[in-house]
DNA sequence: TTGAAAGCGGTACCAC
DNA sequence: GTGGTACCGCTTTCAA
């Protein structure tokens, strides 16, 4: 006998085996636990708990197989599951490093949603502070199916996710990025209609706030320069959302002569609408104001509060745009306008 | 030479192996590649990568591993790498069911945001209808090394995900359970608060906004019965987030009689207490108004809002006891009260 | 109808 | 200093 079995020599046929494995009192359970425990092999354990169709256990087995799953409480290894399959059916999406208002996380949060319900795993991972092709390598570790890669993550980045397999990489922003889906949304688009109403008024001069807090000027700096766009002399409003400086930068527009105001959102409106009456000026007669994202808020204010309306995709629709590209990884990546800017004029300008 | 290996036994020598399996063009890159390129064992790849300080490589072999890891972008598979280790990062988080006010939803972005920072990785998963006990086992399949359990999850399903190999599991929610540390979070204390305080200004009948919002209940509920627990007669009054139900809701305040009203939040109350005001009645005069959550829009309307400021721990405190449970799984569970209310009175009362 | 066993990708122990 | 290799838990041929 040439061939020896590496763990037991044939030299001592009657060395015992290590005794059966026993899992230990207070060890997950495992599959094999579970086919010991009803008397099977752990492939049939696999075969009765997916209810593999190529494959017909007879009903005792099944039952026993059962049983003794439950028995164990039993409940299988998804790393374990997915190393076997060669794939995951995670989804990465990133954490607004900022609160983001509450249009865009009811965005996200509908996203999220509906990605369970097409039975994906949303993993939410934070930027950490490190670079977005960074952060890459970090993402790719997890071997996600699909990515919403964060603005800032560049080609890259892109590149070293599709490698590791991510069958689907889509990036919302303002600018496309190489051989990723792009769903666009470019932000100056709310400037510019804020602006062409404001200039339609007569406004020639517009300030524009730009929130002081930090994270917001991936949202402000596009509307600023949509602003720009339309060719209107557009005064950067820098505003922290507090009532003390709400005031300086009301009574910074009163001394600017600023008779328009485009107040970044709804909510910075609200504040500087306020501080601008308690100043003693009238909207809109003395100061018009447009805010955006049409919040409930902006039509309970006196005078109601002209906005503009975002428009963004259903989380739903969303979700299943990355089910599609994963099932058709083969797809040209697309790029598409997905956010909408109309206006909603009401009594504030 | 006695040992020989298995793949080749020593009666067909020149059965040539199957082809050194060279990873297909496109492939993700294993450490099996790296070692490859570099010429080295996978254990050394092992080494270098992982900067194991019990294991001295010498730096031309390090730079070589380096090298080669870079250029075949090399990123390793956390599933393959938990699978070995017995253990994964994963802290699991559930989804709020309903777009949660921004309070407490600023409250989880922080918590994920800090757990991040720790090195965790948060997965926030859809409770998807399927109820808590029964989604503890889509949990457990993660093998998550702690779990904030959503309200609704039994002691069964707390069980479950402790057997699967959870280190903590913590509760967040009105009321504890069984072998989990509970953060509790009684918003019953936020009625009492509201309704003490108007008791004390005068008002025996109180009417008290139900959100008609689904997912809402969860809140509402327990703060209603806070009222109630202070002897005031509370009058339920169900309000969808709209202006044509305020109005409704407001005429009914009038024909009630109802001299105050506990509004659920901020929110609502400025949808009420504009309703209240357009159909002509003075607030606090005829009727006081009282919200929660100290929003920042409470200040700025007028009259200023009365309201409950809610605390919640921060973020960071808590992602640093998710830290120290799983450090030390043994803890005791432990029960907290995190939740403190308390009055901010302004003018609307 | 069932079982044995090969691996998925890494890690870490033990030899050399 | 390095290499060989068992093993983590599961799926899936291939044989019996």
């Amino acid at each position: 006998m040439v061939q020896i079995p590496k763990q037991q020599p044939a030299q001592q046929p009657s060395a015992p085996k290590a005794p059966a494995k026993q899992s230990a009192r207070g060890a997950v359970p495992t599959s094999a636990d579970v086919a010991r425990l009803a008397g099977v092999s752990r492939a049939t354990v696999s075969y009765v708990l997916n209810n593999t169709s190529a494959v017909r256990i007879s009903e005792p087995t099944r039952r026993r197989v059962h049983e003794a799953a439950k028995e164990l409480g039993y409940v299988p290894h998804a790393a374990a599951r997915s190393l076997r399959a060669g794939h995951t059916r995670i989804v990465l999406m990133p954490t607004p490093e900022v609160p983001a208002g509450p249009l865009y996380s009811g965005f996200l949060n509908e996203l999220q949603w509906a990605l369970s319900r097409l039975d994906y795993t949303v993993v939410q991972y934070g930027s950490v502070g490190v670079g977005g092709d960074d952060a890459a390598r970090a993402w790719a570790e997890l071997r996600p199916v699909a990515v919403l890669a964060p603005v800032g993550m560049g080609p890259d980045g892109i590149a070293v996710l599709k490698r590791s397999g991510a069958k689907a990489v889509i990036t919302l922003g303002p600018a496309p990025v190489e051989d990723a889906h792009a769903l666009l949304m470019d932000h100056r688009e709310v400037g510019r209609v804020a602006a062409e109403h404001l200039l339609a008024r007569g406004h020639r001069r517009i300030g524009v706030v730009m929130p002081r807090e930090e994270g917001l000027d991936a949202f402000a700096e596009p509307r600023l320069a949509g602003v720009r766009a339309t060719g209107a002399d557009a005064v950067p409003l820098p505003l922290a959302y507090e009532e003390e400086d709400a005031a300086q930068v009301a009574s910074r527009i009163s001394e600017l002569g600023l008779g328009a105001v485009f107040a970044y959102n709804d909510e910075y409106a609200m504040l500087l609408m306020r501080a601008v009456q308690d100043a003693g000026c009238a909207v809109p007669g003395d100061v018009a104001v447009i805010g955006a994202d049409d919040l409930m808020l902006g039509r309970l204010l006196r005078p109601r509060l002209s906005t503009v309306r975002i428009d963004l995709p259903s989380g739903r629709e969303l979700a299943e745009l990355v089910d599609r590209l994963v099932r058709d990884p083969a797809a040209e990546p697309e790029v598409r306008d997905v956010m909408g800017a109309t206006l909603v004029r009401r009594e504030s300008t």
